[in-house]
RNA sequence: GGCCCACUAGCUCAAUUGGCAGAGCAGUUGACUCUUAAUCAAUUGGUUCCAGGUUCGAGUCCUGGGUGGGUCACCA
């Protein structure tokens, strides 16, 4: 039983008429079968290929069977142009009453919408203004489109200027991508290349001997990371189950069973707020690599963007907004001490945690309940620091009490090996020398779980399996993790993470 | 979660101090054999996000709510 009842408007009703009037003719306006011989910029081509000019009657017409959905209509009386369009690109359709006969042109005119999907045979041609176009000889519907699309069409103004009528509510675009993708080519274009982003990564780490793993999405305890986890519940097993937040923990036991190099891109899920960089799920890439170390890391981070920019971009330089990015190596490293003096005049390290607090005072930052000295340099950094790194920056040598999966330097133990990549004011990745020694591991998340209350959101469980598996020795190893989407927004030039997530989280309306 | 902004026809947007809710495109009907923002003529289409309130009268003012955008906060 339907519960919720559909309901239509007058076009939509109007169209539905359309269905009846196609399936009287014998006109299946749903086939399950289409003929297409050639994409569009196939066809286009062929007449380059060919040389044929206007109107070209000769015998070796080209034929083809060309599909695509219906963007644009013209009827002339006894003839009409159309656009058709498919993933390749866009071709005009010329329908001759002479050729088609009359009343096939008419039921075109009357019963074919623009967004109706059809099919087209005949032979491609130039048109008196040079326009390849296919001379249409027989067409008929293979999909009909009940709602009309979004309207996205240029309107005389009153005067003499221009206004352009485009699909550009941002809420309903997001909450009907399929028309915004539909309508604005534009958006389908930050798509591909997200997947060419996607591709360029991978190609990199495998021309490198990493392997690509998959590592449990449900996971009984979850860690890796500092974030709250969205829970859910196995019902055969009785078990409570966490998505994960990381994949870290599983990835660096695979370095214990013998793997070298591994990695993996992903979906995590983090129960945060949602933010024009933040989506409650959002891809990760991760490596570990054995027998390297943080610098190691930070040389093939930078190697890995600049190929992944120039693969996708076509240049180490991309324009992002207003900017222009210069991915080539060797990117800036600065130290987080000696960033926070270049830019806040804060000697970080040498200052007590009440000279800290005092800094935060200054700069109006809220404290919060679990002050920590490394808190408190981080909150200074993100407030003076990050959004002056513009230009791809590495922030090197962290505190260690929010690093807790980090090494510490072996000539001083409050700071760990670890960076973290900024770019355009935003963070990209994070990586650090990994702590290999379970002992130490062991202690770390003790100390750790010492600052929260028992029924804090942010405490975090011992995973009791992941020190084991480090007991049976793990090789030292360098780390890396990155937020995929932050990298799209990157190389696209989107400033908001929802418009380069294809269907970003939105609220149930109602 | 705080603050600011937005929500009007399928789409993009108007609506003077609170005074008959409009336009372009899309749709419908008609004319037109090389158009491409086709053109021309006529025409349909509204829970102004929702619920209250003030008022003779609310798209407009007030209160509450919803959704989105921005921003701040939160985010070992």
């Amino acid at each position: 039983m339907v519960i919720n009842m559909r309901s239509f408007t007058d076009i939509e009703k109007n169209r539905l008429t359309k269905l009846d009037r196609l399936r009287e003719r014998g006109e299946d306006p749903f086939p399950n079968e289409v003929n297409r011989t050639h994409n569009i910029d196939q066809a286009i081509s062929l007449l380059v290929e060919s040389q044929s000019g206007f109107e070209n009657e000769s015998d070796d017409n080209i034929q083809v069977v060309l599909c695509g959905r219906l963007k644009s209509v013209r009827t002339m009386g006894k003839l009409a142009f159309a656009h058709i369009e498919d993933v390749t690109g866009r071709i005009q359709l010329l329908l001759r009453a002479s050729e088609i006969g009359k009343e096939r042109l008419k039921q075109f005119a009357t019963d074919f919408d623009l967004g109706d999907f059809v099919e087209a045979t005949g032979y491609i041609m130039e048109t008196r203004t040079g326009e390849v176009t296919l001379n249409v000889s027989s067409f008929r519907i293979i999909s009909k489109s009940i709602s009309p699309l979004p309207a996205s069409k240029e309107v005389q103004d009153d005067g003499e200027s221009i206004v352009y009528s485009a699909f550009d509510n941002v809420e309903s675009r997001y909450r009907e991508r399929y028309a915004d993708l539909a309508v604005n080519p534009h958006v389908r274009e930050i798509f591909k290349t997200r997947s060419k982003i996607v591709t360029s990564l991978r190609e990199f780490l495998d021309r490198r001997d990493f392997l690509e793993v998959e590592t449990p999405v449900l996971q009984p305890i979850y860690g890796g990371a500092a974030a709250r986890p969205f829970s859910t519940h196995h019902n055969q097993l009785h078990q409570d189950l966490f998505l994960r937040i990381s994949f870290e923990l599983y990835l660096k036991r695979l370095l214990v069973g013998g793997f070298e190099k591994v990695y993996e891109i992903g979906r995590d899920f983090r129960n945060e707020g949602v933010s024009v960089t933040h989506n409650p799920e959002f891809t990760q890439l991760e490596f570990y690599w054995a027998y390297a170390n943080y610098i190691d890391v930070m040389d093939l981070t930078e190697q890995m963007l600049s190929f992944v920019a120039e693969q996708v971009c076509g240049s180490v330089i991309v324009n992002y907004q207003g900017n222009k990015l210069d991915f080539s190596p060797p990117w800036k490293r600065i130290s987080m001490s000696d960033a926070l003096i270049e830019y806040a005049d804060i000697d970080c390290f040498n200052s007590t945690v009440g000279q800290l607090l005092d800094y935060c005072e200054q700069a109006d930052i809220r404290k919060n309940n679990d002050i920590t000295k490394g808190k408190l340099i981080e909150t200074l950094f993100s407030k003076h620091v990050e959004p002056n790194l513009i230009q791809p920056t590495f922030i090197y040598d962290y505190p260690k009490d929010i690093s807790p999966l980090a090494k510490a330097k072996h000539d001083n133990s409050e700071i760990v090996e670890r960076f973290e990549g900024f770019i355009g004011g935003m963070e990209l990745c994070n990586a650090f020398t990994e702590l290999n020694n379970p002992v130490d591991q062991e202690n770390r998340f003790i100390e750790m779980g010492k600052n929260y209350s028992k029924d804090s959101d942010d405490a975090h469980p011992l995973d009791l399996d992941y020190l084991r598996a480090m007991d049976y020795g793990m090789p030292p190893n360098g780390g890396f993790g990155m937020g995929v989407d932050r990298l799209v927004m990157l190389l696209t030039n989107q400033s908001s993470i929802r418009e380069v997530i294809l269907f970003p989280h939105l609220r149930s309306k109602e």
